[in-house]
DNA sequence: ATTAGGG
DNA sequence: CCCTAAT
């Protein structure tokens, strides 16, 4: 029992700090974000430690599960909070430790981030789950509510209690209420928790997203032991952990960590990414966990109205990606975008998760499958405006969709160029691997791709191919004869433009 | 600001 | 996809 005490008394540190944090928060807010990374390091410890909190605390399995969605927003909005202050960690007073809480509780509620927090909670919503679900097998197995009984639910926060039990009609302040208060009575709970912050106090430094497997993996060792030998090994990980956040920062990160405006929202964007990442790695398999997942959402969404924006914005984060569309990040209509399309349209978010899977290791930022409509668009396009007018194209076709820029529009035909074997491939009477190609590509498709890649060659490289249909001209010199002659083999009519 | 080319 | 150089 000697340990709970410390790390009673750690928590009580903890909570301290993390009201304080939240005041300052707020104070950065208005100033700029620039504290986005702290609070995207932050951010998870602060989840990890509600998530176990909330877990243990959770007399019914399934109550736990819903919690945890919660947690999961509402912890966001912690760590956002926490980022702030790093500095002044330490506070002795447990008996300010009470007061905070029940301020931070008010602050809480206050707190404008809810809406970011929520989006948030969307994003990390599979990493929630993932800890969700081995927690709970964990819990199944040993023993599951005995200290929950004893952490006395009612502690300070009034009221916090019945909401913590209705989980999913909780709003989020008193969803954090009650984490805090269970967190503090219950002294396994405690210790939990201060693990937890010990090890990622440590990295806070930094921001990284591999915390998924730290708060798991500290989770599990809480669930069957209490003892030393759990915090060893909490402290373990956490170290283990920090040495992975350190080489985090990407180029393009950074970037956008370091955009001026959009304090808030941009923060959430950060967050929502590197959320995405571990998400990618961990993947959800169960269906349980789809179903948590789906509930914490619509949760959200009856919450408030302001929860629509933040969902919004993740959308419109995933759609755009990194990179700053002109029209689209103006005031296009978030969800539009992929609706352009008839395949995207149906599955936004499906689309996203199908991404991830398929790619577990975050292989590029992120990238869009092109699906077939786009592709046809694409050389509908190419076939209308020419081949280097990668702009135009964009607009009159793929104005709808936020992502694809023109470049991506380019990048797309050098490939359906290569995929098709219009190249250098027919030189060879090798196929090449159109055929086993992951995604098939109709032949139409393919055929219209020759055409297209006969009339007017991407690659410097157009003397090779002419041998197939190359008819009238051996090769399409610049000059007055070119406007004239596209017309090859194909029946089909392309007409390009003369570039002076 | 766009485009081409390479990674 | 992302980045850089050239226009």
């Amino acid at each position: 029992m000697d340990k709970q005490a410390h790390f009673h008394k750690k928590v009580a540190n903890m909570k301290c700090q993390r009201v304080k944090k939240e005041e300052s928060f707020v104070s950065a807010l208005e100033d700029e974000a620039i504290e986005v990374e702290n609070l995207l390091a932050e951010p998870k410890n602060e989840h990890v430690s509600v998530d176990g909190v909330l877990s243990f605390g959770g007399e019914n399995l399934g109550k736990g599960l819903q919690m945890d969605d919660f947690a999961c927003g509402f912890g966001y909005g912690l760590r956002t909070n926490s980022g702030g202050l790093d500095s002044n960690t330490t506070q002795e007073g447990e008996d300010l430790q009470l007061e905070v809480l029940d301020g931070f509780l008010d602050e809480v509620e206050e707190v404008d981030d809810l809406e970011a927090t929520h989006g948030l909670s969307n994003a990390c919503e599979d990493f929630l789950l993932d800890i969700e679900f081995e927690k709970v097998e964990l819990i199944s197995g040993p023993h599951v509510g005995s200290y929950v009984g004893n952490s006395s639910s009612e502690s300070q926060s009034p009221g916090l209690s019945g909401s913590s039990n209705g989980a999913v009609g909780i709003s989020e302040s008193s969803t954090v209420t009650i984490p805090a208060s269970e967190c503090k009575n219950g002294a396994i709970n405690k210790a939990l928790t201060c693990e937890l912050h010990g090890g990622f106090r440590s990295k806070c430094g930094c921001q990284t997203p591999a915390e998924d497997l730290a708060s798991l993996e500290l989770r599990k060792f809480d669930d069957f032991d209490n003892d030393d030998k759990s915090f060893l090994e909490a402290s373990k990980i956490g170290g283990v952990l920090r040495e992975k956040r350190l080489r985090k920062p990407t180029r393009r990160y950074i970037e956008e960590v370091s955009n001026k405006k959009p304090k808030c929202l941009k923060g959430r964007e950060k967050y929502l990414a590197a959320a995405t990442k571990d998400t990618s790695m961990k993947v959800r398999s169960h269906s349980e966990l789809h179903n948590v997942r789906r509930r914490a959402l619509t949760v959200v969404h009856g919450e408030k109205p302001l929860r629509v924006t933040s969902i919004q914005s993740v959308s419109e984060v995933r759609a755009r990606r990194g990179r700053p569309k002109k029209q689209a990040t103006k005031q296009a209509p978030i969800l539009a975008p992929e609706s352009d399309e008839e395949p995207l349209s149906s599955d936004s978010e499906d689309d996203r998760v199908t991404k991830k899977k398929s790619k577990k290791h975050d292989r590029r930022k992120h990238q869009r499958m092109w699906t077939l409509s786009e592709v046809m668009k694409l050389v509908d396009g190419i076939s209308d405006h020419g081949i280097g007018r990668w702009t135009d194209i964009k607009r009159n076709l793929f104005s709808a969709s936020a992502y694809r820029t023109p470049i991506d529009l380019r990048d797309k035909w050098r490939n359906l160029l290569r995929a098709s074997g219009a190249q250098k491939a027919s030189k060879k009477g090798v196929e090449q691997k159109q055929e086993h190609a992951l995604r098939p590509l109709p032949t139409s498709l393919l055929k219209r791709v020759r055409e297209l890649a006969k009339i007017h060659p991407y690659p410097r490289v157009r003397m090779s191919k002419k041998s197939s249909l190359g008819q009238v001209a051996p090769l399409m010199l610049p000059g007055p004869s070119k406007g004239a002659p596209s017309n090859l083999g194909g029946g089909r009519t392309v007409r390009r433009k003369n570039c002076t």
